[in-house]
DNA sequence: GTGAAAGCGCTAACAC
DNA sequence: GTGTTAGCGCTTTCAC
């Protein structure tokens, strides 16, 4: 059926081994055989089987990527960088969406294992002690996207929230803002959510303002429509802050939707400052002053980082590459409300 | 160094053939051999090589899937959709992405055939000759996304570009526009460039609406800044339309930013519709009318047919899933400039 | 039930 | 330079 190397040295009247140095240019071979070789994988359609040559190479030339959720930027923004890079080193990518479903990421990893990946990049979200021990065990190369492995001293691929986040309420701060609030993202989230709010606190600190809980939500989620909860929320307190800062863009417009219908204009009586600098951050009306970074970047930077162990580099224990960030100052937050010091 | 089965077999007093049989479950083994060898197997570690499994099955459980870019909405939405299918079924993912490489579709196709896919899915806006060609010697069960392979019956997982164009311009028509022009994608894009623009000269015929050439635009690529370039060259005729359709959602707000500029108001002055409903067309202001369709559901469905060939289900010929598609009405088109009949 | 042995398609010693 | 051969780690006859 399938033609196999064996059918191409018959054809060429040689041995499998010349064929395989042929092909592998492994060994020289003379002009005569090589032309005779590769007219008969020409003639017979030959393509070797990747799968035999992995086995005994003990190299796949696969990487496993494990991320929560594809339809979404931030995660299609990684995978992107991961392939860019992926493929300027001749290795090809194996995708797998870990969310909605608890102990994926630990099977995935045994998977990626069995499958004899040389190496996994993982980005996910709640890398709770399971999962870590699952790591510890690991036996493929691997990349942490998106945080910190405190104590196991896995390579990552990470963005500095909390000072981002501090740069961003403080720019608020600097604007005048004295009352300010926050729509949080889950704080299981240790990147997304935890860091973020604690960049939050922390800025409110360092300016000795106070912080208000009833002005501070927690959500579920980081969709439009927590966003728009959370606002209603933090609307719903006796007094109302003078800006917000939420945990992502997309929880900013859902906040502005809710700000338009209560008719609280932005960023005359409301600030709003978001996060990632999707692209809805500048579409949106106002504008909006946001965190840009790039998930791309990430992702190159981690493959990056795989990379360098697959060639046998050495790596400091616990490498991390810290992507940089910038705030973007746009319309929602561009009112001062006293003059700048 | 690896544990392998002879090192559980070992270990367990078996011989590798009982190993496997427990471990595959595909023969009857003594229950006390069995436990001996689960025993063995937990103390070791042994997780079993996927690779030498594949080479002798010869199957990989594995479908690569091919797509032009990951960061847009529409193709990570298939990916998504081919994910769960996936997951459902047992298999895995390979991923890559073929945009600004010429001829990289074809080595894709040649390498995933190289790599024992037991399936591939193609998705590509430029489906030229020589990929046709590709797919023809293609020894690979393939399900192509997006457009119908005249000539090959591949099957395939589509949308009705040229019908769903079709009511998108007849909406306008009904809502008493008589002058609407267009900003086309690319033509070498048969579904979401051609295929949308023919809709769009049905409809005008149908009508029989006068088709004007200063008020129809292609542009090189469907973003936003093809959109808001389009625009520009549609006013800048003598004459200005009352509505204009655009290809696909981003070029709708491109278009939209474009009028803002210029102090046109939508849609008392200018009708506006996009397609894709991307999350964009209902976040912007006004938000856009435009053609709903699910790239989830086309992903679902292309690897459904994948999964029922890989089943040896027979399938007819050329098959191919139709994805419904709907016409949302929104703000942008909502003005009648007369009474509906 | 269980084990020995024959491969899957290929690479890499090892001989000549 | 080239061919022979021994595996890679596993599944699957085929005997017992």
């Amino acid at each position: 059926m399938t033609v196999t190397i064996r059918d191409v040295a018959k054809r060429a009247g040689v041995s499998i081994a010349t064929v395989s140095r042929v092909l592998n240019q492994s060994k020289p071979v003379s002009e005569e055989l090589r032309n005779r070789i590769l007219q008969a994988v020409e003639e017979t359609g030959y393509l070797p089987n990747a799968v035999a040559r992995s086995m005994i190479r003990k190299q796949t030339g696969l990487i496993g990527v494990i991320i929560p959720e594809i339809s979404n930027p931030y995660f299609s923004g990684l995978v992107q960088g991961i392939e860019t890079v992926a493929k300027q080193n001749q290795y090809y990518l194996m995708l797998a969406v870990s969310e909605k479903e608890p102990g994926r990421e630990r099977e995935l990893l045994r998977i990626y294992q069995a499958r004899q990946m040389d190496g996994i990049i993982l980005a996910s979200a709640r890398l709770d002690p399971e999962l870590r021990q699952a790591l510890e065990k690991l036996a493929v190369p691997y990349v942490v996207i998106g945080q910190r492995l405190t104590g196991l001293n896995a390579p990552c691929a990470v963005l500095d929230n909390r000072r981002a986040a501090f740069e961003a309420v403080s720019h608020l701060i600097r604007m005048g803002h004295r009352e300010i609030g926050m729509v949080s993202g889950p704080m299981w989230d240790l990147a997304s959510g935890k860091e973020r709010y604690q960049g939050f606190r922390d800025a409110l600190e360092e300016a000795g303002l106070p912080f208000r809980t009833e002005w501070v939500t927690e959500r579920e989620g980081f969709h439009l429509h927590d966003g728009y909860e959370g606002m209603k929320v933090i609307l719903g307190a006796p007094e109302r802050p003078t800006a917000v800062f939420c945990a992502c863009d997309r929880m900013a417009v859902g906040a502005l939707r809710r700000l338009e219908e209560r008719g609280i204009p932005v960023p005359e009586e409301m600030a709003l400052v978001g996060f990632d600098d999707e692209e809805l951050a500048s579409i949106v009306k106002p504008r909006l002053t946001t965190v840009r970074h790039s998930p791309f970047d990430m992702g190159l930077k981690a493959a990056g980082l795989l990379m360098e162990i697959l060639k046998g580099l050495p790596l400091t224990d616990g490498t991390c590459a810290l992507v940089k960030h910038d705030l973007v100052i746009r319309e929602s937050s561009s009112l001062s409300l006293s003059p700048r010091p």
